[in-house]
RNA sequence: GGGCGCAUAGCUCAGCUGGGAGAGCACCUGCCUUACAAGCAGGGGGUCAUAGGUUCGAGCCCUAUUGCGCCCACCA
């Protein structure tokens, strides 16, 4: 007999199922313009290291779409890679050679040091996209691109000549972020504000002329060295006569102008500010508009530099405490005030920037954000949740121009060419051979590389082969789909949209789904250095790919972070064993004793209740199944086919047909093979996009028509189930769930009697109206309940007293368990169920009488409740007299 | 300083456009019933953070408050 293996163990078949998958090529999609195209480019991961949770959850919502719009008859392209990382790898790189070597980066040469990161590059590409596969990914692999391959390579120096050539590429000496351990410029979204417990220390300016000077408070007094004038408010009162005047840089002896300007703020501080604009941005921009001049006083590693006198040379923490000890000695020190201090530090190392001036190249943002944000004010792109593009837009409204130049080796270099003779700069794709303007033809390249996120930025289509106008481009772009972490918003959507708009023309994608964070069991972020993180491959093996998949997919709501909880894994697993239970079960009852497939098949009319109950629930099951997806509501959707398997199919369809597949009418087998098979199919297609290795390992033994192969045979390409919306199976639908009350209520007693679940019972069922209804199921009910013989009775027969009793809507049913009733619990358990009747009458009749409900709500809505009233109402008088005839 | 999210059963969380409070796990009872003990059947458990408001009707909408978390912000 062929069936699937006696016990549900994912490592038997995953790994086959996806080497199947990725052979027969299921994975690949085809320019095909008699189909629709959809898009997914995957976020690339970084080649830093190996996947964590947080790829595992990106990853398996973007493998759900895709399978499922595969599924629906999309060519649908995945398309797989991963990201340079300049400063992460490069410090990664660097680490590991001293480790190995003992040496310092800047001990190899440039070449040395970039044959180094591109071995890290193949050892850890390699290691990613092994986990992929692990997790199920159905990506495109010939498509697979890195960030610093040759097509990415092109399009990245295509789109920096573009820019520099429009002049919204411009190389400047501005204040930016320097992070003094990476010992390069960050842009500003690569800088993180943490508050730390700082002070304020009041500093007393003497006045030139012997005065009493001016007292300004700052939080980094060592920045002293680069002050250049204090400013005051021109309405403040208190400073008016100062303004104009000179003042005198304690102990240093410089004299500063005290100048008005509109930036200073009377109520904070003294309302007087030392403007120190080569270590401060707002004292950048007063310097600026006043035109003073730029003294900085730090080296770019964070060391005091000549203009600190004596402390040069000396670290910027430790000149702070000894230059304060100074001023306080010599008596200009007046008070200090304890004061939260947010401080920038890198996003990366985490030590504290700096803000320095440096020559650095900038992208201007003014015309470039323009478009983007319009794509999401017209509803164009769509953040879901919709929360999320508030966040976009207001990181958009008030950008400041990009830095795009890295003091690192590892990256895209910068295409640009300075003549060793004049000093011209020529922006070009290859080194230019002689000079425009003087005519020599000694060039340098810029030492620099470029931001990893200037190459991000082009990925969506950068990866379809932009430059050039490639097929590939023009059916796959836009992308439908970005699928990323809200952490990465500012670093990577904002710029992949402006960039999209600026190189095609159009936003880059329909929709960008956002998810949050995968945290640990308690809540924490997982990371290193607490060593909190669950490597996906080892709960992989541990529980199967699968279960993985669908716990990080259900049980969550779009945009929320979730926890990774070993007993929400195991509960994903333990319901795959159910469902490769349940299909060991069909397939075994497929087949007679030698293997052969027996018979199936089914006319409308030969079908009985159960079979038309289950295929409607099945059906309506594929209208919200398909609804949630479409608004991207993976885990109701999977919800919804857990509870199809488990409680649906498993539950009672199977336990209501093995009565007759153990039978021997030979023509309702054949139908019942058939309907157990063809909701069995519909099922597993559901859940392919959610646990596709089982949903394709069983697929593979299910017995099927023939006439496809290769790939489309297989499940990963079978077709999404449709709605069918002229089904209508409502009476059978009303027969069965009948039947499941009646079940429901003989088990109950059975419980509540302690009756063994072994022995055979009696029923009596009262009724006026659902005899028939109940009769065309009673075969069910029997076996279900494990009842021998029904007896009907009707509405005026009176119930004997040794019987135990419950009521369904139109229903009394009795047990007779003459030798089991207690008589006191018997009347416990009636009057318990007396209250919640009760209860329910009155919620129901408190309704009606309420005059606003019946004139207002809607007529449909009043009819249901009346007829609540009256099904409510005749179960309670039903309990209350067998209540009575039992006292 | 601005913005956002969360607060529902012992735990982790669903609950879509307002119309009788749900799941999984945990717990209690009984079952190795010929697909499954990773299971089956039955059961207990919630003033949906607080206070107002809108509405015939609020877990859901509005306002305020409290607690937790996150993001942004030019850090005198």
């Amino acid at each position: 007999m062929k069936n699937l293996a006696k016990t549900y163990n994912p490592k038997d078949f995953e790994d086959r199922i996806y080497e199947m998958w990725e052979t027969e090529g299921a994975f690949e999609a085809e320019v095909d313009r008699d189909k629709k195209p959809f898009t997914i480019v995957m976020p690339p991961p970084n080649i830093t290291g190996q996947l964590h949770m947080g790829h595992a959850l990106d990853q398996t919502l973007q493998d759900v779409l895709t399978r499922w719009k595969r599924m629906q008859g999309y060519s649908a392209l995945w398309l797989p890679g991963s990201d340079h990382a300049s400063i992460a790898t490069e410090v990664k790189v660097a680490n590991e050679l001293r480790e190995k070597t003992g040496r310092d980066k800047r001990d190899f040469t440039r070449e040395e040091f970039l044959e180094h990161a591109w071995a890290w590059k193949k050892e850890y590409g390699g290691r990613i996209t092994k986990q992929c596969r692990k997790l199920g990914d159905s990506c495109d692999w010939n498509r697979e691109r890195f960030t610093m391959d040759e097509t990415c390579n092109r399009a990245v120096v295509e789109h920096f000549i573009n820019l520099y050539n429009k002049g919204w590429i411009y190389k400047g000496n501005r204040l930016i972020n320097w992070c003094p351990c990476c010992k390069t410029s960050l842009s500003d979204a690569e800088v993180e504000h943490e508050d730390e417990n700082g002070k304020y220390w009041y500093f007393r300016y003497p006045a030139k002329d012997g005065g009493e000077g001016i007292t300004v408070a700052t939080s980094r007094p060592e920045t002293m060295f680069g002050d250049i004038a204090i400013a005051v408010h021109p309405s403040d009162e208190r400073y008016k006569d100062l303004v104009g005047k000179t003042v005198i840089l304690p102990i240093v002896g410089r004299e500063i102008p005290v100048i008005a300007d509109e930036y200073p703020d009377p109520e904070k501080g003294t309302g007087a500010v030392k403007i120190t604009p080569a270590h401060d941005p707002n004292d950048f921009e007063v310097g600026q508009r006043h035109g003073l001049e730029m003294i900085s006083c730090m080296n770019d590693d964070a060391t005091m530099n000549e203009y600190a006198g004596k402390y040069e040379g000396m670290d910027r923490y430790e000149c702070r405490k000894a230059w304060v000890k100074e001023l306080e000695d010599n008596g200009f020190l007046v008070k200090t005030e304890d004061m939260v201090i947010p401080v920038g530090k890198c996003y990366r190392c985490h030590n504290a920037v700096e803000p320095m001036m440096s020559d650095q190249w900038f992208v201007r943002m003014d015309e470039l954000a323009k478009p983007a944000i319009k794509a999401v004010e017209s509803g164009r792109m769509k953040f879901v949740p919709e929360r999320f593009s508030k966040i976009y837009l207001n990181w958009l409204y008030d950008i400041r121009d990009w830095c795009i130049s890295r003091q690192l080796w590892w990256g895209h270099r910068i295409p640009a060419y300075y003549c060793e003779e004049c000093g011209e700069i020529v922006v070009a794709a290859d080194k230019p051979e002689v000079c425009p303007k003087c005519g020599c033809t000694h060039f340098r390249q810029d030492e620099d590389v470029l931001d990893t996120w200037f190459s991000s930025a082009l990925w969506p289509f950068s990866t379809l082969g932009w430059p050039e106008k490639t097929e590939d481009l023009s059916y796959f772009y836009p992308n439908n789909v970005l699928v990323t972490g809200y952490d990465i918003i500012f670093f990577w959507v904002v710029r992949m949209v402006f960039s999209g708009y600026e190189c095609m023309g159009d936003a880059p994608f329909d929709y960008v789904f956002v998810h949050g964070l995968v945290r640990d069991e308690l809540g924490r972020k997982m990371s290193k250095s607490l060593g909190n993180g669950v490597d996906p491959l080892e709960s992989i093996d541990q529980y199967g790919a699968d279960a993985l998949r669908f716990m990080l997919c259900t049980g969550i709501s779009p945009g929320n972070d979730t926890r990774y909880i070993p007993k929400r894994i195991e509960a994903a697993r333990n319901f795959a064993n159910k469902l490769w239970n349940a299909s060991r079960f069909t397939i075994m009852n497929l087949q007679d004793e030698s293997g052969e497939w027996l018979p199936m098949g089914y006319e409308e009319a030969e079908l009985k209740d159960e079979d038309k109950w289950i295929l409607q629930v099945t059906n309506d099951g594929a209208k919200y199944i398909t609804e949630q997806l479409d608004k991207f509501e993976l885990g109701l959707a999977g919800q919804r086919v857990y509870e199809l398997i488990w409680d649906v199919y498993c539950d009672w369809y199977i336990e209501m047909v093995k009565g007759r597949l153990y039978g021997d009418d030979e023509e309702d087998k054949k139908v019942a093979r058939a309907v157990l098979t063809k909701v069995l199919k519909d099922l597993l297609k559901f859940l392919h996009p959610f646990m596709p290795f089982i949903t394709e390992e069983i697929w593979g033994v299910l017995p099927h028509d023939g006439g496809k192969s290769g790939r489309d045979a297989m499940l990963i390409r079978a077709e999404w189930p449709e709605y069918d919306e002229a089904m209508d199976y409502a009476d059978s639908v009303r027969r069965v769930e009948t039947a499941m009350a009646v079940v429901k209520a003989v088990r109950n007693i059975r419980a509540e009697a302690e009756a063994a679940p072994g022995r055979k019972l009696n029923l009596i069922i009262k009724t006026d109206s659902l005899e028939s209804d109940i009769e065309a199921v009673a075969d069910r009910i029997r076996k279900l309940a494990n009842v021998v013989e029904i007896e009907f009775k009707g509405a005026g027969f009176e119930m004997p007293s040794d019987v135990m009793t419950a009521v369904i809507d139109g229903a009394e049913i009795a047990v007779k368990l003459d030798d089991l009733v207690d008589r006191d619990a018997e009347i416990e358990r009636l009057t318990k169920e007396k209250a919640r009747l009760e209860s329910e009458v009155q919620r129901v009749e408190k309704k009606l009488a309420n005059k606003g409900f019946v004139d207002k709500a809607p007529q449909k809505l009043v009819e249901e409740e009346r007829a609540k009233g009256e099904k409510y109402r005749e179960m309670l008088a039903t309990v209350i007299a067998r209540l009575d005839s039992l006292k």
